[in-house]
DNA sequence: TTTGTCAAATTGTTCGTACAATATGACACC
DNA sequence: GGTGTCATATTGTACGAACAATTTGACAAA
């Protein structure tokens, strides 16, 4: 029966087109383990054989295990094997917007403007993007609606390169759409996750009373190359969104 | 100049002790970066390179700087090379518990034990601990005091292989201490970071007043083999301390 | 001047192979 | 019955090799 599941799994693998066999392994793995079609606690086949099925070679397929390994889906023991980990699998938080978060659910995101300004860099900014004290980043705020109801407060500093961003864009889409269709890949972000009493405007955006919980997240993203995306410093209701994170020790 | 950096912290790798050469390598490339002895930004020699001078292969110098790359202190790019990040290198969150994290500091961390006792597991805690429902599991409920100020109150709930552990144990050590002295290694780890607002009585325990904010943490913790070790539900003083998390896109 | 092409440098992917380390279970031995 | 030993299964580490993909810079061509 397992056998069955891994055949019709790893049916037809595209060996000339582009995308990395390994990585067409691990996405199928991943999926089948999502969806429940291999359950927590099951064992995979060993690595060995596994390779001799796939016709891949055991570096290749145990590349795709460990990246799920390293994303807390699989467990594995030296002379024992690899496990489907126990407990609620759940996706971690992964490289996206709170835009990206809520369009994967059910919400329906909507996004006002409430400021947009080219301003010169202050300490903190100059700091966390890594540019010169005083050159001009574009700051913009911005109000993020979930099905009508006020969620997040979110503001941002990006540097010089995204000047021409639109007002218009930023109604449109999320941040994160509008560099990603720009080209810019985020690699690395450091995000500082925190909380706060809510001030008498700050409680009126989110549309609850002056006093109430805020959740923080202060973010600095980087690309590829090491240079600063994009600095962010954000408020939340509590009690519409929190920060799932997975770690795996290594 | 560089190159020397480079004979020095790879001069002696021990060939036949139980520490793999890759991550004798990886340890040493990391305290460097962490030191500011390779600068931020700065280029490593190729990989093929490395090899050569330090007498290993190409994929073992690659696992090394690719376990440096998933941690968010390199960056590579094809074609051109291997860089140290730029922006402020901070280490992330690890598997670590709120003690490990202030004994780091300059904290020194105490721990008032609120309650102890066996209990049988409700809902929440079999489905999160992966155990029967009913089945006896040890809560405990401690405060957590930095310098002489409390900080965070942390509940927990451990299965039924852990209900030797004592009130004497837990006023002494932190619970990730003790769980490690037992030859437990945690593993996986699934986080849930919220906020929400004080009541009278965690107020107190705080020493903050009814009504201000509280950053929360939910979490469930497995060992090597998937099994479910400890469920902690937490709530910190939000001016005291704060959740940062490096992520990496891979 | 601009554009296209090509070579060089460097990381990315994939294969094959060998041996080491660890957990399990079977079996012999005391 | 208990205990140690050994074979087996499986993942972990390490080597070597080849070719692909991407970026840069140099150079030629329009």
């Amino acid at each position: 029966m397992k056998t069955n599941v891994m055949e019709s799994l790893f049916a037809d693998l595209d060996r000339n087109g582009p995308i990395p066999l390994y990585y067409q392994v691990e996405q199928r793995l991943e999926k089948a383990i999502l969806d429940g079609q291999i359950p927590a606690g099951a064992r995979l086949e060993n690595e060995v054989a596994l390779g001799e099925r796939l016709n891949l070679s055991r570096p290749t397929i145990r590349r795709a295990i460990q990246d799920l390994v390293d994303k807390g889906l699989l467990v594995r023991r030296r002379g024992i094997g690899t496990q489907v980990v126990h407990g609620r699998v759940t996706r971690g938080v992964e490289l996206t917007s709170l835009f990206d978060d809520l369009a994967k659910g059910e919400k329906v995101p909507t996004t006002v403007l409430l400021s947009y300004a080219v301003e010169k860099a202050n300490d903190t900014v100059a700091d966390r993007l890594g540019v010169q004290l005083g050159s001009p980043v574009l700051h913009i705020k911005r109000l993020r609606i979930a099905d009508g109801v006020p969620v997040a407060v979110l503001e941002n500093w990006l540097p010089e390169q995204f000047l021409d961003i639109t007002e218009h864009d930023l109604g449109e889409l999320g941040l994160y759409e509008i560099l990603r269709g720009r080209g810019v890949t985020i690699r690395v972000a450091k995000q500082k996750i925190g909380a706060r009493t809510s001030n008498t405007a700050e409680a009126g955006l989110l549309d609850t009373d002056r006093g109430t919980a805020l959740l923080t997240m202060e973010r600095a993203a980087f690309d590829n190359a090491g240079v600063g995306i994009e600095y962010g410093s954000h408020y939340y209701r509590p009690d519409l969104y929190s920060f799932e994170v997975t770690l795996v020790e290594k």
